[in-house]
DNA sequence: CCCTTTTACATACCGACGGTATGCGAGTAG
DNA sequence: CTACTCGCATACCGTCGGTATGTAAAAGGG
């Protein structure tokens, strides 16, 4: 194994261990102690690899967990024709990706908290909300949703999923994540109308 | 001063002091050393004061947060006659409090990250997320929003308006506040249509 | 093939933090 | 006046995130 080969090995290690830690105890109840014996190095090589530490680790986890979310909503989307489908494919599922206790946790609990909004944010943005202004902003050129500012329904709606996919955790029955997706479908025809 | 007086004072000076620095720098930029000083008192005091240490401490500052929000809610809710505009009301007025950046870092940002989400939406749902319950039922059984499950309605709408509420907080011009108030508005008129 | 440099870590250590055990003096009750 | 309680202060501890330094192996030039 050369040089290259191993750094990556290294790097890719701390984030599995440290991304199946984060989001099964939280960043903060995780030490760098734990995750560097999960991942069988030392604190040197997490150094090594991530300039910023504890918090530049996770916000690599996060980016990772958000890119996974946002192919699985791209690829749903991209599979129907007609935009208005495309959104309501996308959003429903957003809504079951988020659905998953790993990425809740990451996402959407540590993730606003440990780097800040703005900056969670901005990722958000990068990964996922931007493709949701988008369309949103495809579908108000082409007469579906009434003309209004994007930005604040693109903030209502992603927070609607975002807590809706955190309620779903917790009082799961198997019904309750249909039930939310019929909500939520209830929501975006009711803009339609209009 | 007896003894009463002067516990009370010095637990709701340690409250006064947290909430101010939890709310300027976050949960966890805020040492109990600087809280006590700030209070003029020591860990001693603290400790007596709050069984649960810093997570006790910071959970009574949410508490309170809340409590001020729900009550500035129900004052608006209560001021209007019809129960779709005692809704409205409701909405708006809480997504005007928790414009408040002191609201936003206690409640929205560090509330879920410390005390974890189903102890945050506990607290949650007995300051106000229980009122907003209410009130769809009542509509529901009005005949004023069509018959479905009204939690997960509930959470896509608590949590349309927590994180439209942080976004106000960051791009906040004058104007986006009442953009943000319209697009609120026209979702739950798009939901009293259907 | 040897020597130099760089790289990918390991080791050892530090200050600060949250938490606890104990001490103490001023109130309070009998 | 006394005994007891209560509201804190003091002193201390283990653990944490972070850093400075050491080191062995791979890479690169002659």
């Amino acid at each position: 194994m050369n040089r290259a080969e191993q750094r990556e090995h290294t790097r890719r290690t701390l984030l599995r261990e440290s991304r199946r830690l984060f989001a099964a105890q939280g960043y903060a109840a995780v030490g760098l102690a734990e995750i560097v014996r999960a991942a069988g190095v030392t604190k040197g090589a997490l150094y090594h690899h991530f300039d910023g530490g504890k918090t530049a680790l996770f916000r690599s986890v996060l980016e990772e967990v958000q890119q996974e979310v946002a192919q699985a909503v791209a690829r749903a989307a991209d599979a129907e024709d007609d935009p208005w489908e495309q959104l309501l494919a996308g959003c429903r599922t957003f809504l079951a990706s988020a659905a998953d206790p790993e990425v809740q946790q990451i996402m959407l609990l540590d993730g606003p908290a440990v780097l800040g909004w703005n900056e969670w944010r901005a990722l958000d943005e990068a990964a996922s909300a931007r493709h949701l202004a988008e369309a949103l902003t495809s579908l108000i050129d082409a007469g579906i949703l009434s003309p209004q500012p994007v930005e604040p329904l693109t903030r209502l709606l992603s927070g609607a999923m975002n807590e809706t996919a955190l309620w779903l955790a917790s009082s799961s029955g198997p019904a309750d994540l249909a039930d939310a997706q019929a909500a939520l479908t209830r929501i975006l025809e009711g803009l339609r109308a209009a």
